[in-house]
Formats: structure tokens, sequence, C-alpha cells
DNA sequence: AATGAGCGT
């Protein structure tokens, strides 16, 4: 099913070929698979990366390619009041995950580069192996720009893959951000559907969409047909799941049911039986 | 058909 262009280098741990499902949009231009490990952060991806954004944030733009001094040094914008240091105690780093082995920290960096406002990318890896572990941590040079970029960025297309951002502030145990969700779960999903494209089916309907995650396959990235949307007005969330269920989305009818949250669900008990019966 | 998902060498 998915043509895969010979790896450069297999990798035997796992190292599926850089192009995920290329599902009407353009394929990656990442072709060539990183080396093993970029342990020079500071090295320049491999190819010259496109300047392709699917739903650019405001005035991104993946431009040229910054010296790496300019990846990791925190590059000081003096655009931002030298007068409001951020305090040693401020939390400004974000938690992001959804990577693709592939995006490393020139990738990471270069999403939010246009800010001017990153300070310090750092992206887990295995201790061993190298291998990257699909998140990491942004940190920013005051918490007001993290809150930016967490605000826009979250749920935008990230530069060259049909994916979305998957942001959150750092430390989850302490989480600051205390805005609670109400979350469905859509089932039927044809194969092409995308995070983004789950997302705005129900958010041109339901302004308070937080975002959408169609739940793929770790490692082939395929879709497994079902998926998630969050809302941030319960009332919404409510009205979806009456209003949205047997709607299309892309070929075929969603079919929505209560989502079985794993999390809170912003406080709200969702009976997965009971509510099941309303939507079979 | 069936209920994601991760927090730091």
């Amino acid at each position: 099913m998915m043509q895969q262009p010979p790896p450069q280098q297999p990798q035997p741990g796992m190292a599926p070929p850089p192009p995920p499902q290329a599902a009407g949009g353009q394929p990656p231009q990442w072709g060539g698979i990183p080396p093993p490990m970029a342990q020079q952060y500071g090295a320049p991806p491999p190819q010259q990366p496109p300047a392709m954004w699917g739903q650019p944030p405001p005035q991104a733009h993946y431009g040229q390619a910054p010296t790496p001094q300019q990846y990791y040094a925190a590059p000081p914008v003096p655009v931002q009041a030298p007068a409001a240091p951020a305090a040693a105690d401020e939390v400004r780093t974000l938690w992001i995950g959804d990577l693709q082995y592939w995006m490393d920290e020139n990738y990471v960096f270069g999403c939010f580069s246009n800010t001017g406002e990153v300070q310090n990318v750092k992206l887990i890896r295995d201790k061993n192996s190298g291998q990257l572990q699909g998140y990491g941590f942004v940190e920013f040079t005051s918490r007001a720009a993290a809150e930016r970029v967490l605000q826009t960025y979250n749920g935008q297309m990230m530069p060259n893959v049909d994916l979305t951002f998957r942001l959150n502030w750092a430390s989850a145990g302490e989480k600051r951000d205390d805005t609670p969700e109400y979350t469905i779960f859509v089932g039927d999903l044809a194969a092409d559907v995308t995070d983004y494209l789950l997302q705005e089916t129900f958010r041109v309907h339901y302004p308070s969409v937080k975002g959408a995650k169609v739940v793929t396959d770790k490692l082939t990235m395929r879709t497994k047909g079902y998926g998630f949307v969050k809302f941030g007005d319960p009332t919404e969330q409510a009205r979806a799941m009456t209003e949205m269920n047997g709607m299309p989305c892309s070929s075929r009818p969603m079919r929505i049911g209560p989502a079985a949250s794993r999390k809170n669900t912003g406080g709200v008990v969702q009976e997965r039986g009971y509510q099941w019966a309303l939507f079979i």
C-alpha cells in the first residue's frame, strides 16, 4: 500500500521511511533520512527545507536554514523588552509531542524560528540508540511567548507534513493550563482523514474546537479509523454529538460517541455504556 | 472496526 522509497540507512530499531501517508498533500521533501543521530545539533537539515506550510500560523515561514549558532545559542531578541527578563521561576517551556523520528532540533526550531522567541530546543533521545523519542521541550524567552505559541500553533499544520502541532505546557504534573476539555470519539473515519481535516470539519460548526487527533499506528502512521475531537465548550460538545453524527468527513459518515477518557473530560463524567446506547 | 498520548541526557 505504501510505497516506500528505500531508506538510505535502514535503522534496525525502527525506521519507517519519512514520507507518511502522502494523502493528497505534497510529500515532505525531507526525503533524506537524517543521519542516525545528528549529534551535531547545529547541523543544517539534510536538504534545504521547503518553505511550504499547509496552514501557516501568522507569518510562519520555514525559511533559509539558520546557522547552527542561531539554533541553540538562544538568539536574544531585542524586540522583547529587556526590562522584563524572564523570572527564574517563570514557566516558559512547552512540551511538544507527536514528532516523527526525522524531526530533529533543526526542524523543531525552524517551526518557531519566526517568533524569534525560542530559547532552547531539547528533544529527547534514547540514551543508547540515540533515537528520537517523538517528544521534546521548547523553551521560550518568556511565558507570554510560550503562551502565544501554544495558542497560535497548537492544532496548526506542521511544516511539510500532514500533522498538526501537539503542544502543551511542560511539566504535565503541574500543568498550568487549566482550561477544561470536552472530548468526543469519532469513528468510521476514512483513510485519508487527517487531524487537520477532522478538526476543521468540526470547527466550522463549533468554534470552541480545540483540536482533533486521528489515531494512527505509531510505526506505520496509518490511520486506525477513529479519532478524537476536543471542545472547549461542553454545550458544543453535546451538540456535536448529535448534530455531527452521521455527517460525512472526507467520504464517509462519521460515527460519534463519547470519549472513553483516559484523562479528565473537564469534570464531566462520561458514562460510556450509557451514552453509547444513544448513538449506536 | 473501535477509545490517543508522550514530560526531560
